[in-house]
RNA sequence: GCCCCCUUCGUCUAAUGGUCAGGACGUCAGGUUUUCAACCUGAAAACAGGGGUUCGAUCCCCCUAGGGGGCGCCA
């Protein structure tokens, strides 16, 4: 075959784009560029009850911030029901489906019923060959396909091998609603088939679809795209994925400052590895992943790996890219607006020159824009309990002392200013730390923070020397 | 209830019919350091249980237990 490679990812609108289904879509992703073939969006939209626009947009936002680019354009569901009616008709007129006009409480009490007797819950076939004429007046029939009652449906499926269900255990399902809307399963097999997918690579709760999928391939006498069904990944405790555990959309990753970088490399190592490669470009990403390495059991998601990580590539990020991610990141935060109002732009310049010591410190972009609130705080500074211990009478004398030495640092570079402080240090007898960590507090209000060195000169001499003095003045009025 | 899938350190995972069962995160202990991180060194930590097959099973087969998924005129 040297048919191209063609996969797609098929969310449904509606929520947001969680987690499981960003690491669908970057299987999807990878395997495309793997093979130097396409990767498809395709919107399932059918259920236009629960299809919501801005779900839509949510999705198509978080697919873009991981960086997972789609071929084409995205294909709509919904705008493709007139061919899956068709279809439908097909199957309908060639016998391979028939009208069903059981009424949904027929259908709720069937079920009902075969719970009671411990039977599989599905459709019993009661309209599959009675005649349309003892139809009940007045009922819009639903179409059902014929599925066939012998013999079993073989998946032969690239992550979970060979995997057979007898036919008689998958009943009649409805291809279109009696409202003459298709279903799903009958949707997906028209536009997989339209759309020319060779690989469909999905959650492993699609399993049994594809199975009744396979058999409506059959009946049009339509090839099968090759299957991948991923397992699917679990909360910390082992049960499904809720919100309480990582089951949130993408944009809860982004505003809690993940990178999109570790965000996918987080991913794609869950389930899926290659050797003991654990950091990874999106490069040799591309270059190692197959689909034969795709592990067979559930993931639970781990926020500590994440943030690891996360701390790993923010390291390795350019300073003004981080800038320029906290710029967009900022006005998302709960309050941005007033934290943007203060940074200003100065803020941001200060920011990117405190940038080398603070992106060290952070595992996340929130945790480094906390660290530099120093920058942007306003005088009097409001210390932390341990700022306030570290600022004694002794140590505020100290600084009193320092103050006038510092004042005459010239020029005021983190150089001349650690020479100053440690010939300081020396002098006095004391240790560098005694005298570091007050200055510290001092200059930030916190007793963490990058290097004091640095933070003296991203400061600035004026507000440094007032930041300081605001102290030593804090203990004659004491 | 029925059908399908899964089970290696706490977590993500590697490897193999014969290995001291490897790596990463996390944890703990040291080191380095002006704080916190980062970094370096080291440690503890796993083949779910029971039967087979075999000279030998973590690996192959069966059963049990546990976990997950599916069983809509949802997708």
């Amino acid at each position: 075959m040297s048919e191209k490679v063609i996969t797609r990812f098929a969310p449904s609108p509606t929520g947001y784009l969680h987690i499981g289904g960003a690491r669908t879509a970057l299987f999807n992703w990878l395997y495309a560029r793997h093979t130097g073939g396409k990767m498809l969006l395709r919107i399932e939209d059918t259920d236009k009850a629960r299809s919501t626009e801005g779900a839509i947009l949510a999705i198509l936002d978080g697919l873009r911030w991981l960086e997972l680019d789609w071929d084409g354009e995205p294909v709509y569901q919904l705008t493709r029901a007139e061919r899956h009616r068709e279809i439908a008709e097909r199957l309908l007129a060639q016998g391979d489906a028939y009208r069903c006009y059981a009424t949904p409480e027929e259908l709720a009490a069937m079920r009902e019923l075969a719970r009671a007797e411990g039977c599989p819950p599905g459709y019993d076939g009661t309209w599959r060959h009675r005649d349309p004429s003892e139809a009940p007046p007045g009922v819009e029939p639903a179409i059902r396909f014929k599925a066939p009652r012998e013999g079993e449906t073989v998946i032969e499926d690239r992550v979970q091998g060979r995997v057979m269900f007898a036919n008689k255990d998958l009943d009649d399902l409805v291809i279109l609603r009696s409202d003459g809307t298709p279903t799903y399963n009958l949707s997906v097999v028209v536009d997989d088939h339209d759309m020319d997918i060779t690989h469909v690579i999905r959650g492993d709760d699609h399993l049994t679809n594809a199975a009744r999928q396979t058999q409506i391939f059959k009946a049009l006498g339509w090839a099968t795209p090759l299957y991948a069904h991923v397992p699917l990944i679990h909360g910390p405790d082992g049960a499904k994925l809720s919100k309480r555990h990582g089951a949130l959309g993408v944009e809860a990753y982004r505003a809690m400052g993940y990178l999109p970088a570790a965000l996918r490399n987080y991913l794609v190592r869950l389930g899926w590895s290659h050797g003991d490669a654990e950091i990874m470009s999106t490069e040799e990403m591309i270059a190692w992943f197959d689909l034969d390495a795709i592990g067979r059991s559930a993931a639970r998601f781990d926020f500590a790996k994440l943030e690891n990580l996360n701390g790993h590539y923010l390291r390795n990020t350019p300073d003004a890219e981080i800038v320029a991610r906290l710029k967009t990141l900022v006005p998302e935060l709960p309050d941005g607006a007033a934290l943007l109002a203060r940074i200003g732009d100065d803020g941001w310049r200060q920011l990117e020159r405190a940038m080398p010591g603070l992106k060290e410190r952070a595992t996340t972009l929130v945790e480094l824009l906390d660290n530099a609130s120093f920058l942007f705080a306003k005088r009097p500074l409001a210390l932390d309990e341990q700022a306030r211990r570290l600022l004694d009478q002794t140590a505020r004398d100290t600084l009193g002392v320092l103050l006038p030495r510092l004042a005459a640092v010239e020029p005021w570079s983190a150089e001349g200013l650690e020479a100053a402080v440690k010939g300081f240090a020396e002098e006095t007898g004391r240790k560098l730390g005694k005298v570091a960590q007050p200055l510290r507090a001092a200059l930030t209000g916190a007793s963490i923070s990058p290097g004091i060195f640095d933070v003296l000169a991203v400061l600035g001499r004026e507000e440094s020397l007032a930041r300081i003095s605001d102290q030593v003045h804090a203990s004659r009025s004491a």
